[in-house]
DNA sequence: CTTGACTCTACAGTTGACTAGAGAGTTTAG
DNA sequence: CTAAACTCTCTAGTCAACTGTAGAGTCAAG
């Protein structure tokens, strides 16, 4: 347990930028383990914990709850094997999700494109300062519109 | 006002299985508002008020926030929006879209590698049919996704 | 060996997005 | 006309995901 085998929590808040509660909040709901407690009940955690709350973080980004990403993430340390049977569901599915990050990048271009048209000419058609030409705004609505409908 | 102008709240919330208190909740944040409010007070909705909900719906399942959605709403209600709101939904939104690519790259190469790792086991290792723990969660992960995306 | 930074547990508070219930007025089917 | 069904406002409760605080123990530099 010497001074450089192990991160101690406030380590960890510092290196990761989430707050010590909140760290001690995820070890409680049993999502991010310390990989030891000390006798003096300080939490250790290894030094790739900060690559978990990434995967954390990330995961809640799409989504995920709390919950869900616990039980992805016991499954993993579990190390269990997928059935054979469900294989080419798996194929399939890994398929569906190349199409759906394409989409998503095309969306992301999309939206890019017209900040950086945005950038260009911020008030050409604008009454003031502050205020921002309709067309934009109907533009960007459309595309929203667009990618959440799926048309 | 008549029966077949409006739509009262109890049908809309049966049309877009929202409850009512919901719907109500939306009128008070701003988010749905009625057509008219009668003198009796009630609430009356367009019909294509159902498809606001929609909107409403997929936007929040997409991660944006009530408030931000208000935002869009207000926007295209008001034909017009101050230009450092725009940029800043741009931004966020671009990053959001950024880290969930990222996410679903990497979820992507991790049911690849399951996929292989599997291929390579030999059938006898086979657990029982009903015992597919991993595969259970990457359905439900895949479900959930899918219902996030509305695809 | 003390002092200040750090940690612990336990519990209360906050925010966003609702849901539930009371009490009262309104509409509508029979 | 009446009773059921619907609506209103207002307040309070719930749930997830935190944040903040109190009181107490622990560690590390001087």
């Amino acid at each position: 347990m010497s001074k450089k085998d192990y991160l101690k929590i406030g380590e960890l808040a510092q290196q990761t930028g989430l707050s010590v509660g909140n760290l001690r909040y995820y070890s409680d709901l049993g999502i991010l383990h310390p990989v030891i407690r000390g006798e003096n009940g300080y939490r250790y955690y290894s030094f790739d914990a900060s690559q978990q709350v990434e995967f954390i973080k990330k995961a809640q980004a799409i989504g995920f709850s709390l919950e869900e990403i616990k039980q992805i993430l016991d499954v993993r340390d579990r190390g269990e094997i997928p059935c054979h049977l469900v294989q080419n569901l798996l194929d399939n599915k890994i398929k569906q999700l190349e199409s759906q990050i394409q989409q998503m990048m095309l969306f992301k271009g999309e939206l890019e494109e017209y900040r950086t048209a945005w950038a260009k000419k911020p008030d050409s058609q604008s009454p003031s300062p502050e205020i921002c030409p309709l067309i934009a705004i109907a533009i960007l609505t459309f595309i929203i519109w667009l990618n959440i409908t799926g048309n």
